[in-house]
DNA sequence: GCGCGCATTGCATACGTATGCAAGATTGGC
DNA sequence: GCCAATCTTGCATACGTATGCAATGCGCGC
């Protein structure tokens, strides 16, 4: 079509065929020699080897999949890329899954747009495994549609109606914690502020601190949905919360949501933590910022995708088998938004 | 292999061939029914369509690249998604890409580790063309075997002595605008902080900077290169500035630098912008909040992503071709931390 | 020296779709 | 109503690797 003005003739690469036909064996041997424990003598793999780094050989990966029914490649599905949490959730997922010679195909959801052509790439691609990501947007018919026959694991939420394997950074340990901290430094009147009232994290972080609260005889003063994860939500939250009154510490779902409640607050001569202690869900790189200095519970994410990989690895995800739910323990990092300046930075 | 436990069986994905069986027609037609532009009756592609639908059948895309030597798959190469501006950058990208119908393959780069076997994947998955943003890490010859023989463009980067295509903000143009803002108003004694020198971004930013500024007749105080585009190099960089005085404008190489800075000069009691003005460059979402409210220069992601997309879409990055340098212009946003509190927030 | 077993190799075919080519079907013009 | 031109369709094969099976070669034990 477009081979118009190609100067230098696109050399076709060269294929297994080719390499054999050069070196006297035949094509299986150089396909043998590519693959880890084929049966094929030590020489003849180094040779074959040694011959194609010469001429520059490099095994076909598509017709391999073809071959094969494996492709390696492992389909994320992500939609929201403005809370810091996730960029480094996939970069790390992205460099555990290369480690074990899988590829990330990116699934960028679009709010609104049709999901299910967007989706419909995952399926013709064959990935070998879904990850999904995304806390928000998945319903439960789409979900399973989307990762129908095949490996998936979801993070940072759970499958409500659909059958998935989870990997979660366990939301009831963490918002207790909260809840118990701030109990400890004698908070007794306390905001909740959701992200999206109705993911699957919120769910669990808000029954489980708005539990916890009442356990210890301490007052929810105030409860709000911001409506989204994000910076401007916050801040919202923060002021609303700012002008009842009656409120002296405050859990918001996650950093960024707590990060723009910090900023709200101290604008408006509020001081964190001796009017209001704050404190957060996830540990982005954010909260340990001095100016920031944010007390949250951290999500472990190395943990979060060493399960995720070594489920990948064994199989235990796989279509058919029962789905696991892993809960991964996090860690309260108490900094200065609940303990003043006595805290290290 | 591992099909030891699996309780559904897991049925086959219906192939073209079965589908035709059953309809009654040839396998070419399911290929051309599905393919657009393709010489087929109306009416018998609606009708495959529709058993299609009713049966489930998807086209195999493995075996439509194997067969077409086309993969619709873009290799995406990043290293840092520390800086938000690349996870802002990627999101819209991959969005862009999927919309002319490319799924986005990630190549994660870890630095340190073995640069070619990360990128081999990238010549073994045949994937249609390399985009990569980058900013550090890969050099010329490592840039030039990524790339050979397929189309290839960088963002936010240029090729030094590889021939590659790219686009990038104008950050001449950037650069020339933060020195004249400083001018306007009124400041003389000004510092540049680059974040990694040898960057390509930061030594077109550097030089126009520091040229700009002679040109005003106005000082350079202090050029400190902070080691790595990040929030802690751009504090320690504002800390050094600070303990020799003498500044009273900073310009940061990028916002995450400054950002950092604006927080290491407010916590030392340094007013900005009365003491210190302060400008960065990329305009990330956090240079917009009302606590930092940054003076910027906006690089214009859509416009990136459009011009990156169209390149592709028309060849014009295709191997062989003379490589194009597009220089996006991008804006100057003033904020607070030039202007007081006088400017929006 | 013979036979057996194991390691190595090649042969042939499968994987599922795309497409050049030729044959058949349809249309339009006169 | 006939012929040519166009549109549709099917056939056959290509894409490049993986792998079951058979054949070969080698070493070892008796």
């Amino acid at each position: 079509m477009n081979n118009t003005t190609s100067e230098k003739v696109r050399r076709k690469p060269m294929t297994a065929r080719e390499l054999a036909r050069m070196i006297g064996v035949s094509q299986s041997a150089i396909s043998r020699a590519f693959t880890p424990g084929a049966s094929i003598a030590p020489q003849l793999r180094a040779k074959i080897l040694r011959h194609a780094e010469d001429v520059g050989y490099h095994p076909n990966a598509i017709a391999s999949m073809l071959s094969k029914s494996r492709t390696n490649i492992v389909g994320i599905v992500i939609s929201d890329m403005q809370n810091p949490f996730y960029p480094a959730l996939i970069e790390r997922l992205s460099r555990g899954l290369q480690r074990i010679g899988l590829q990330s195909l990116m699934f960028n959801i679009t709010k609104g747009a049709d999901l299910e052509e967007q989706l419909s790439a995952l399926r013709r691609y064959n990935v070998d495994a879904v990850i999904i990501i995304s806390a928000t947007i998945l319903s439960g018919p789409t979900l399973r549609w989307a990762t129908e026959d095949r490996a998936a694991i979801l993070i940072n939420r759970v499958a409500e109606d659909a059958e998935l394997s989870c990997v979660i950074c366990d939301n009831i340990e963490g918002a207790r914690a909260i809840a118990d901290h701030f109990h400890e430094i004698g908070r007794r009147r306390i905001a909740y502020v959701a992200g999206l009232s109705h993911t699957t994290t919120n769910r669990e972080r808000q029954s489980a601190f708005i539990t916890r609260i009442a356990e210890h005889g301490m007052t929810l003063s105030a409860l709000i949905d911001g409506g989204e994860y994000s910076y401007y939500a916050g801040r919202n939250a923060a002021l609303d919360i700012l002008a009842r009154g009656e409120t002296d510490a405050i859990f918001f779902a996650n950093d960024i949501l707590a990060v723009g409640g910090v900023d709200a607050l101290q604008e408006n001569g509020v001081r964190v933590p001796e009017d209001i202690a704050v404190a957060g869900f996830d540990d982005i790189a954010m909260a340990g910022w001095p100016h920031y200095s944010l007390t949250t519970f951290r999500q472990p994410i190395d943990t979060l995708v060493d399960v995720t990989v070594t489920m990948l690895e064994d199989g235990s995800c796989a279509p058919g088998k029962l789905p696991t739910i892993r809960r991964i323990s996090g860690e309260l990092i108490k900094r200065r938004s609940t303990m003043g300046a006595a805290s290290p930075a």
